[in-house]
RNA sequence: GGGCGAUUAGCUCAGUUGGCUAGAGCGCCACGUUUACACCGUGGAUGUCGGGGGUUCGAGUCCCUCAUCGCCCA
């Protein structure tokens, strides 16, 4: 390809669409993604945060892992074996959820009907399809991962890692069956972890039941009263509790109250006055009767729980809080998590009411089979009828949830797999506060810290049918004889009593144990799966070949950064940590970095449940690849999370419609504007499918979008002066101001960057790159070359410069925005395939895999940085002076400059550029220069600027604006003047500092002493 | 209830160890099509840095407190 050919349809606008496609095919051929193990480099490694295949990605999911590639790109480019490990996790209760969800709906089928094996097959269908789905948008976003390596956490080798944990676990006694209370999700019906719980506020009842006292004695109550927001539970009550010395509750519960009110604001000083002397009532009126419940509850009195007239024992416990409501509480261990823990205290009975479908069982007598709020509506209406119901009180209740299925949350006391955490929390404790792995930002250590030291044991089992299945069969009726001798010889079986039914648990590593392994014996197998957690813990080091030894773990663990958001710090981060401590025996990773969140613009996180979540292939379609990759960099700062209100953009008229709570759920939304219906991401049904879709964007993108435009219109630039280009090499002495300035600015600017990048300092990064490429590259540096390439003594010096500045530029921006700089670079490539400043070197064949510039600190040069300064303020105030007097830019003005003579010798050579740049001739530089009879003037740090206005000037603005100029310097030099005026300041203030308020305020003053000649200069030509 | 974070221009956000009569992009106003770019250029207007107290010669920056919002944990 030639030059001409090449840039003779450079098109005046960048167009992402064709770039983003060719150049992504171009690197995957290339192999520039793939990555093996090589002794003689120094790998840098990151494993891919794995999307669960739930859903599609949304934006927050670009951000996360647009910045993983900026840092894989980086360091690739910095000479690093450079490795992206892909891959996606199956996310057990999630994707289920949604298969079956979706198969109820269009089928009206429960997972019962359809079966184990056929709802599994479903679920596959669905993973591929997403799967599919989210890589694509991954490769669309520009992602650099080794695609050869992709992983999936329920895939052969992810499996084959989960055995061998689970076994070693097993039989290292850190896995153990046990009855725990959980939240039982009774749609689903699984167990679901805390996290994946949400509270909400609902409208409720707070009812006061009555439990009679068994054969009360004279003088005490016949009844206790304790209240609830479930009645129903009354059914599982196995005690009644009172506190063990309600008189010291109390007057603790005071004690508290008295110092909260003496810290208080006037505002609440009132209320908390009132909750006092509602707790002194208290004690007058209800303490005694607590205090002879107490007594009794010590005798061992007991109480009948009406409708079940089951006796249950009266307790003393503190959990019992006698400044709340009757000071009494009914404790049901089985479905109640504190009440649970007063249950193993007071060794209880626990009854569990519950069946797995959300239906009382038969411990509930004659509410069995009833369904929860059934059941709930007839005890309520029995204990009325009983006269035990004493008040039914409104109220607001915190309930709890499940996330996947939106419905109410029941605790369940159930059996379930844990995985013992004390010792496996502690070795992940150590490893971050010895620095072992670094988590940036610093603060986000304490949650995790905080929450591993509570060291509760993992419960790792799901009712679900989508995961891996536990690796346990159960053995009944044998003695462990049986078993020793039916697996003799084996060491991948193990076995354990279970110590909670008569049987034997069996674990087997990799193969499964048929039903006839034990002779005289039915092995039946554990149904339920694992937690996706068990398996995306293991992610680290079962995608690099755990539990062989690899070469590739060998090589890459510990990988170097992991990039995720701070929600799973403890959910994921946290068991990385203590499971590749535990099975590789290192830290999976050195770093772990915390992104900020994307929010939508009611500042919530997005989510596919809610509705709000922005695919980035819209943002991508309209901006392209690297304007999102841009914005995104440039969004992410250290503490803020990033606020993205979006808009649907109308595919008939364009318009753009507001995103809102409403009608981001909606499959189709009509247009405010031209009236027409739209499709949204929603659209299923055949008939809004059919409807055009509508993209949903957000115009911040545009900065990038912007961006990329100027980047290429630079590059446009310098192509086309190419002709006739020729390497060689450029010394110092070929060198003019501009070279060297811009020079100089590139090697600080290259080493900013590099340091920035290293610190995960995102927004730095870009807006460095912005600012150097914008505004000293184009606005100067390209403005001020033109001159040169015309001139056939000096364009081979400035084109080579020139182009390799470009080059550079590009290098350092390529991670950020890898599409349109592959582009320049391939077009640059044609042009000048050997560049280079000192010396031309041929050009990688792909920027992707280009060094990483070196700042040269040599380049860094003061005093062209320092002229160059001084050139930009006396052109601006040139620009100025045009501006406020109206002058067209056609007109050509003359200038003078009174400057001390240093200034005036830099200055002068620059003197072409005031030309070129501001239509401005300069024909007086120096101490000695007088203002012209008709001038504007500009007050600078170097001196005093006139422009010869004869014939020009609109004197009345010249005096406006002197006058307000006149008006600010004299405040500023007051306040400077007091500044310095008080003694402590110039005492106790570093001598630089006072200084330097000194240098200021002499230059203040001249500069109003300018101001005010030329105020009394155009006082004389007004009349 | 405990913890973390936020609150700076109309909008979205920067502001490194306190030295600023506070910056950017968008938007707004004026001018402009000079052969890289109107996804542009030049200039301009816009802020009691959430409220109150304190430390300091000096506070957007440090401390206390209040308010509002978000997230996490209980």
């Amino acid at each position: 390809m030639t030059t001409a050919s090449i840039t003779q349809d450079l098109p005046k606008q960048y167009h992402h669409a064709r770039p983003e496609q060719q150049w992504y095919r171009f690197w995957e051929e290339q192999g520039y993604f793939h990555s093996e193990p090589d002794r003689r480099r120094t790998p840098y490694t990151i494993v891919i945060p794995p999307p669960n295949v739930t859903g599609a990605l949304h934006l927050g999911h670009a951000l996360n892992n647009s910045l993983q590639d900026i840092l894989i790109r980086a360091k690739r480019m910095q000479g690093f074996n450079a490795l992206w490990m892909p891959g996606t996790d199956h996310a057990g209760i999630a994707t289920q959820a949604v298969v079956e969800r979706r198969i109820l709906l269009e089928e009206k089928k429960s997972r019962h009907d359809l079966g184990r094996e056929k709802l599994v097959e479903r679920i596959w269908a669905w993973k591929n399809e997403y799967e599919r789905r989210i890589l694509g948008q991954l490769k669309r976003l520009g992602c650099s991962c080794d695609w050869r390596r992709t992983r999936f956490t329920l895939d052969a080798a992810c499996t084959r890692a989960v055995r061998h944990t689970f076994f070693r676990f097993f039989q290292e006694g850190l896995v153990y069956r046990g009855r725990r209370l959980v939240n039982w999700d009774t749609f689903l019906q699984t167990a679901v972890s805390d996290d994946e719980v949400f509270h909400e506020t609902v409208a409720g009842h707070f009812w006061h039941l009555k439990y009679p006292v068994r054969d009360p004695r004279p003088g005490e109550p016949t009844h206790v009263t304790i209240a609830t927001t479930r009645p129903e539970t009354m059914l599982g009550d196995t005690a009644v509790a009172v506190h063990p010395d309600p008189a010291a509750a109390l007057g603790a519960a005071e004690a508290e109250l008295r110092e909260k009110l003496a810290a208080a604001g006037d505002k609440q000083r009132p209320e908390i006055a009132a909750l006092l002397d509602a707790l002194a009532e208290r004690r007058r009126t209800m303490l005694p009767e607590l205090l002879k419940l107490r007594d009794m509850a010590a005798a061992g009195r007991t109480l009948t729980l009406p409708l079940l007239n089951r006796e249950i024992p009266l307790i003393a416990d503190a959990w019992a809080k006698p400044e709340l409501g009757s000071g009494c509480v009914k404790i049901t261990p089985a479905h109640d998590p504190n009440d649970y823990d007063v249950g193993l205290r007071q060794k209880l009975p626990m009854i569990n009411i519950l069946n797995t479908d959300g239906t009382l069982n038969d411990n509930a007598g004659p509410y069995a089979k009833l369904t929860v709020m059934k059941a709930r509506d007839k005890v309520v209406a029995d204990m009325d009828a009983l006269g035990l119901l004493a008040e039914v009180e409104d109220r607001e209740i915190e309930l709890a949830h499940s996330d996947r299925s939106r419905t109410p949350i029941e605790p369940l006391l159930a059996e379930q797999w844990f995985v013992r955490m004390q010792d496996l929390a502690q070795s992940a404790m150590d490893a971050v506060t010895d620095g072992r792995v670094r988590i940036v930002p610093g603060r986000y250590a304490k949650g995790y810290l905080d929450w591993l030291g509570e060291k509760r044991d993992w419960p790792i089992s799901r009712q679900l049918w989508w995961g891996h299945q536990i690796p346990i069969w159960y053995a009944e009726g044998v003695t462990e004889e049986t078993l020793r001798k039916a697996f003799a010889g084996r060491d991948d079986v193990a076995w354990r009593r279970d110590p909670e039914h008569d049987r034997w648990l069996v674990c087997a590593l990799e193969e499964d144990l048929p039903e006839d392994a034990i002779p005289g014996c039915r092995l039946t197998r554990e149904q339920d799966v694992l937690d996706t957690w068990f398996s995306s813990a293991l992610w680290p080091h079962s995608t690099l070949g755990w539990p062989e030894r690899t070469p590739e773990l060998a090589y890459y663990y510990p990988t170097s950064t992991l990039v995720t958001n701070r929600d799973i710090m403890t959910l994921w981060v946290a068991r990385m940590v203590l499971t590749g401590l535990h099975n590789v025996g290192d830290v999976p990773f050195r770093e772990v970095y915390i992104t900020p969140k994307i929010l939508d613009g009611y500042g919530e996180g997005m989510s596919k449940s809610k509705g709000n979540g922005v695919d980035p292939i819209d943002i991508i379609e309209k901006f392209g690849a690297d304007a999102l990759r841009f914005g995104i960099a440039y969004l992410t700062t250290e503490t803020q999370d990033i606020r993205m209100p979006v808009e649907f953009e109308c595919p008939h008229c364009g318009a753009l419609i507001e995103q809102t709570k409403k009608n981001r759920v909606l499959p189709r939304v009509p247009c405010s504007k031209c009236g027409k219906d739209f499709a949204t991401q929603w659209a299923e049904k055949p008939e809004d499918a059919a409807l055009p879709r509508a993209l949903v964007v957000n115009d911040r993108f545009e900065l990038g979008r912007n961006f990329c435009n100027k980047l290429w219109n630079a590059a446009r630039f310098v192509l086309l002066n190419l002709d006739g280009y020729t390497p060689g090499a450029v010394g110092d002495a070929d060198l003019v101001t501009e070279d060297r300035w811009i020079l100089s600015r590139l090697s600080t600017v290259t080493e900013g960057v590099t340091k920035a990048l290293d610190e995960y300092r995102f927004a730095d990064t870009t807006r460095l790159l912005y600012g150097f490429a914008w505004d000293e590259f184009c606005s100067f540096y390209v403005e001020m070359v033109k001159g040169r390439l015309q001139d056939p003594a000096t364009r081979a010096v400035a084109q080579r410069v020139l182009a390799h500045t470009l080059d550079v530029l590009v290098r350092l921006l390529h991670p950020i925005i890898p599409f349109v700089t592959e582009e320049i670079w391939q077009l640059l490539g044609a042009a000048a395939r050997e560049r280079g400043v000192p010396a031309p070197a041929a050009a990688a064949e792909s920027v992707m895999i280009a060094p990483w510039p070196v700042a040269d600190r040599a380049r860094q040069d003061p005093e062209s940085e320092a002229r160059f300064a001084r050139f930009q303020e006396v052109l601006a105030g040139l620009r100025d002076i045009r501006s406020r007097q109206n002058v067209a830019p056609k007109t050509a003005i003359e200038f003078s400059l009174r400057t001390d003579e240093a200034t005036a010798a830099l200055l002068r050579p620059m003197a072409a550029y005031f030309e070129s740049m501001a239509k401005a001739r300069g024909v007086a530089w120096g101490p000695q220069v007088q203002a012209p009879a008709t001038a504007a003037n500009m007050a600078l740090s170097v001196g005093e600027l006139f422009v010869d206005m004869t014939g020009l000037i609109d004197v009345a603005a010249e005096i406006a604006r002197n006058q307000k100029e006149r008006e600010r310097l004299l405040g500023f030099i007051a306040s400077k003047e007091k500044k310095l005026a008080n003694a402590s300041f110039t005492d106790r203030a570093p001598a630089e500092v006072v200084e330097a308020e000194r240098r200021s305020l002499a230059e203040q003053r001249e500069r109003l002493a300018a101001v005010e000649a030329a105020l009394a200069a155009l006082a004389t030509q007004k009349n």
